[in-house]
RNA sequence: GCCUCCUUAGCUCAGUUGGCCAGAGCAGCGCACUUGUAAUGCGCGGGUCGUUGGUUCGAAUCCGACAGGAGGCUCCA
């Protein structure tokens, strides 16, 4: 069996091998070093183990620590060496399921009568490096059902059992390392050599199945690396991540707070949230007056009709806040779920020419929805939250030219804030299963067309995924990544061709005749709450300069000097500077320390010297000392900070 | 909603196997100090130990219910 097969790598270059080489061949054909590094190969586009024959002419992608998809295998197969551990240290136990995820792996464990707490983590990490250094193979091997059944039957796994019984004979795998055998399509790592560093982060409930009426296993989550060092900048990174929790920062800084008589979800912003809420309406609201957009306002509720026309009854009627009723009438009004049915009415109010479109309504519109008790997070998940929501009206050849709009709009905005890390997902229709969407196809081919072209000229970069759209429109994600490399969903813009059907929204054409519009909701910040949460995380609590609720503090050095003090604030304030006197009867090193604290920008430190000369001595947060300025001098300093983000 | 864990002063936390009037630091209030780049000193007030039943001679501590919070509840062998 000498036959050639022809491999093509990544970078176009073709090698000549004997028929039933493994990727790692190739690997060490290439070089020992990228050799020790391979975890997994792409195939011709099917990930698959790197110890694997292949038997033709095939495309290759060798993957490494590098690749998310490297990394995944990585800790799928960690998950199987963290069962081998289980196993050997509570005999008897059964799996459900172990698959890896974003960020680690997690496998659902039945531990039947034996007792697991979270003392014996360190035990559990131990015998899997233990069993780590033994370097033992990950063994595939197809199975036939019956003696896959067989297996596991032995073993009393009924979980197993039941995932069997599902597959097709003739698919069925099995990857044995060491002592453990599971149930696994693969793809595996080589050996289990590679894993250096194991952690086992968190111990919570599971249903089999994710099924209320099942069992409920112990699912463990882990994580682990190729060297013991990136494990450790993992652990650094999720302490990190705790300091800057919203909910922490925002108790700190006096943004927010929740109260068990107003209601779970239900935040209650305090005077510096409003400020940096209210900052963040005002710098969208003027952005958006720019680009054409015109402010409405509608009220919380909306008779039950609205939705039921708009289909948000459906889908937020019955599970959801029930309705208000009316003591002497009757009516039925549902606390609004969206802004667009009220939009649409608007739109509505008088008959439209393609001469005035594309119409564009914003509004903050504070909507409620009914989330489940155990869903609350925070300001990250609420029952009552305020989006950054508007919807533009136009024709179906005027949806590219709104879409470039609005990207330049969020792009904009994410400068203004700090996100410089983002990336995009075009979500399109599935085309196999076209009765799914509503809409006119070949206004489908054009919008979709029109979303990716906007997206290259803008040069997003983008991920498209095809049958994600919504039933009734392709759509654009933004997803940030924070300072901590976490990814957020953030801006969405989304095309609707369902709500002008529904409402039977017109406008009279150029040939005098009625035509459907097409309806865009976009959202730059998603919700006030969320994003604030976000910003929250992102910055630490450090908001960029011109949204900080309290921007400076002046601090006398003594009492003598509140006079002047008071005379800088005055003149700051006019200059649309905001702070306070820090008039407290305290040393001056404690006035610092508390500004520091609170992570206020600028203090400015005023005592003889800076009121005989009428300058202030300006400290920056985090900074130090940044020497003396006139008053001028300062505002200029503080409003070309200012500019330089909001330009 | 369900599972596991948590709830002691405004905040962060002590409180040993159930046993004298429940403690500390910070914050707050009062007094003194009049201060130069991350905590001046002294004093004072503040808690029905989440709520509510129970066990006990005796409960912050043990058990139950409820409320609130945290993590999780397919990212499919």
């Amino acid at each position: 069996m000498s036959e050639k097969i022809k491999i093509t790598l990544p970078d176009g270059s073709e090698r000549q091998y004997d028929r039933g080489v493994t990727a790692m061949d190739i690997a060490k054909d290439i070089s020992e070093g990228l050799a020790r590094n391979v975890l997994s190969a792409k195939v011709n586009g099917e990930v698959r183990d790197a110890l694997r024959g292949i038997d033709k002419d095939a495309r290759l992608e060798l993957l490494t620590w590098n690749n998310e998809e490297g990394k995944a295998t990585m800790w799928h197969s960690s998950a199987h060496l963290m069962a081998e551990a289980l196993e050997a240290l509570y005999p008897g136990v059964k799996f459900g399921i172990g698959p890896a995820i974003e960020s680690g792996f997690y496998y659902d464990v039945d531990f039947g009568d034996q007792q697991f707490d979270s003392e014996n983590l360190k035990q559990l990490e131990d015998k899997m490096l233990e069993l780590a250094r033994q370097k033992n193979e990950y063994l595939r091997k197809e199975v036939s059902k019956t003696d896959a059944l067989a297996y596991f039957q032995e073993k009393g796994d009924e979980y197993k059992l039941e995932l069997i019984d599902e597959l097709e004979d003739g698919t069925i795998t099995f990857y044995t390392q060491g002592n453990f055998t599971d149930l696994c399509k693969g793809p595996h790592i080589p050996n289990t050599g590679f894993i250096k560093a194991a952690k086992i982060l968190s111990v919570a409930g599971a249903y089999w199945r994710g099924d209320e009426s099942k069992k409920q296993l112990t699912r463990l989550y882990g994580i682990t690396f190729p060297k013991q060092k990136e494990l450790n900048e993992h652990l650094e990174m999720l302490e990190e991540a705790k300091k800057r929790d919203h909910r922490k920062i925002g108790q700190e800084l006096d943004l927010f707070t929740f109260s068990q008589k107003v209601g779970k979800g239900l935040p209650l912003w305090l005077p510096k949230g409003a400020i940096l809420r209210e900052r963040l309406e005002n710098f969208l609201k003027k952005a958006q007056v720019k680009a054409g957009y015109d402010q409405v306002v509608s009220p919380h509720i909306g008779g039950k009709e609205l939705y039921v026309t708009s289909g948000h009854y459906a889908k937020y009627g019955e599970d959801s806040f029930q309705p208000i009723r009316t003591p002497a009438e009757d009516e039925e009004f549902l606390l609004k779920p969206m802004n667009c049915p009220h939009h649409c009415e608007i739109y509505k109010s008088r008959p439209r020419s393609y001469k005035e479109l594309p119409i564009r309504y914003a509004e903050f519109g504070t909507v409620y929805r009914y989330e489940q008790s155990g869903e609350l997070h925070g300001l990250t998940r609420v029952r009552g939250f305020t989006q950054d929501d508007a919807h533009i009206f136009c024709r179906p050849d005027q949806v590219k030219e709104e879409f470039a709009k609005v990207i330049d709009l969020i792009l904009y905005v994410f400068k203004a804030l700090g996100f410089a890390d983002f990336t995009t997902q075009v979500s399109l229709r599935d085309p196999d299963n076209p009765g799914k969407y509503i809409g006119k196809d070949e206004d489908w081919e054009r919008a979709e067309a029109a979303i990716q072209e906007v997206a290259n000229e803008k040069g997003l970069k983008t991920v498209v995924e095809t049958g994600e759209a919504a039933f009734y429109g392709p759509k654009l994600d933004f997803m940030v990544k924070d300072a901590l490399k976490r990814s957020w969903q953030l801006g969405t813009i989304q095309v609707d061709y369902s709500l002008p059907e529904r409402f039977e929204l017109e406008y009279t054409g150029s040939d005098n005749l009625k035509h459907r519009p097409v309806m865009i909701h976009r959202a730059p910040f998603g919700s006030l709450e969320r994003f604030v949460a976000i910003l929250i995380e992102n910055t630490a609590g450090n908001f960029p300069l011109w949204l900080a609720p309290e921007q400076m503090s002046i601090l006398p050095i003594s009492e003598k000097y509140h006079d002047y003090a008071k005379e800088v604030f005055l003149l700051l304030q006019q200059k649309d500077i905001r702070g306070q006197v820090d008039e407290r009867d305290e040393k001056i090193g404690k006035k610092i320390r508390d500004a520091e604290v609170k992570k206020i920008p600028f203090m400015l430190i005023v005592g003889e010297k800076e009121c005989e000369e009428r300058t202030v001595s300006v400290r920056a947060h985090g900074h130090g000392d940044q020497g003396s300025m006139s008053l001028n001098g300062f505002v200029d300093h503080f409003q070309g900070l200012v500019d330089e983000l909001l330009k």
